[in-house]
DNA sequence: GTTTAATTCAAACGTTTGTTTAATTTTGTG
DNA sequence: CACAAAATTAAACAAACGTTTGAATTAAAC
């Protein structure tokens, strides 16, 4: 029975991210999710109380994710941040239409979803700290400003992930390639990048110091 | 006479990258302008000719002064990195609301509006690829990927202009912080990481191969 | 098989939306 | 002052919005 349910927040999502939760009506979803326009106030009471359902549905995956990955002593600092690149690369490409809704949410008007999708980045971001402070702890990584690395991989995902069409044209890709082979590329471009600037940018023998004699 | 056309444009910005295109009313925006419902229509057109004119409005600055930047001979390419830092995160710090809007609107639903604003940033993303390539023939920088390195600056300063609260909780400011306070330590701390990232990225000397070996 | 609860539906609710109308006021010009 | 153009207004428009209603249908329980 919750099938239903799940065709509407699965068709939410789909709205939300392609036009923004303002410019979806709740009649498109009905539409979408292929059921009478009255049952998503009868399932979830109100276009905004659907909004928070499916945040709650989405979210809560990453950090079981990231704890794992955190407590895995086999690894290295550096392997556990390449994992962490591959991670949420994967994530936010196979995720797209929720990351997006996460994206413009935050910055959103009703504050019941603010501090909702502030409180899961937050969950995240702790996790982060613990893997840079191992290496820091470790002496492999240098000292650099912790939450503002987060910022720079998660806007670095984002940044790319925003406009299909920006991305093509902007990194040179063939504009008309179907869906499967454009995340594909991209996913591969952004996970190498990211890798080389983390580790240039952690790095303890790249000390602020030098590059600046250079100039 | 143009005086009350800004006055629109200008309660027309404000509250798109408060509440979104969609958010906002016609009614809202002539409320907050002081003139009559009416002008709005009268002056642009439709609700959506006015955000084309707001966008018209304020684009092309930074073209002029990137421009300029390339062209000063007596930089040094590292200069030229730090400038362009310090350049974009005052720009996007003091022109917050339009740059929101500009984020929102590019993956946005209206075609004319999408490609009015990845046209900007394909000019300015030229720019930023000559400074890097200057460097790189000067053999100070390595060979980086390009357009990623600027999606990189673009979505650090992003992902840290989208939410006062996550950024203040994140970067352990003090939350009641006002509005002037809060942009100078968010600028300053910007600055520093990004220029810090960019160092070790761009420095010819930090190859990826050595920092593979460490591992 | 009857009764009760959960589900589905078409229709309508009252607002709010973006835009237009037609009348009025203000402005600039000869 | 007179006259035409531009600017401003309140009112109204049809369309779309989120939500509710109450009857009809299905499913579950006894």
């Amino acid at each position: 029975m919750g099938d239903k349910r799940e065709h509407i927040l699965s068709a939410a999502e789909e709205l939300f991210a392609e036009k923004g939760f303002d410019g979806t009506s709740v009649r498109d979803i009905a539409q979408r999710a292929g059921v009478n326009l009255a049952m998503i106030s009868y399932y979830f009471g109100s276009k905004e109380k659907l909004l928070e359902s499916l945040i709650e549905f989405r979210a809560g995956y990453a950090y079981g994710i990231l704890d794992e990955l955190n407590k895995d002593e086999s690894l290295s600092p550096w392997d556990k941040v390449d994992r962490l690149v591959d991670f949420y690369v994967d994530r936010i490409i196979n995720n797209l239409r929720f990351h997006t809704i996460m994206w413009q949410e935050s910055g959103g008007r009703s504050d019941e979803i603010k501090n909702r999708t502030i409180a899961i980045k937050l969950r995240n971001l702790e996790q982060i700290v613990k893997i840079i402070t191992d290496g820091q702890q470790k002496k492999l990584f240098r000292q650099v400003d912790i939450p503002m690395t987060v910022g720079t991989i998660m806007g670095t995902i984002s940044y790319y992930t925003q406009s299909k069409t920006y991305a093509c044209v902007s990194l040179a890709l063939q504009e008309n390639l179907d869906d499967k082979q454009y995340t594909q590329r991209l996913s591969t471009r952004l996970k190498a990048h990211l890798k080389q600037v983390l580790r240039a940018h952690l790095d303890i023998r790249n000390e602020t110091g030098k590059a600046k004699e250079q100039k």
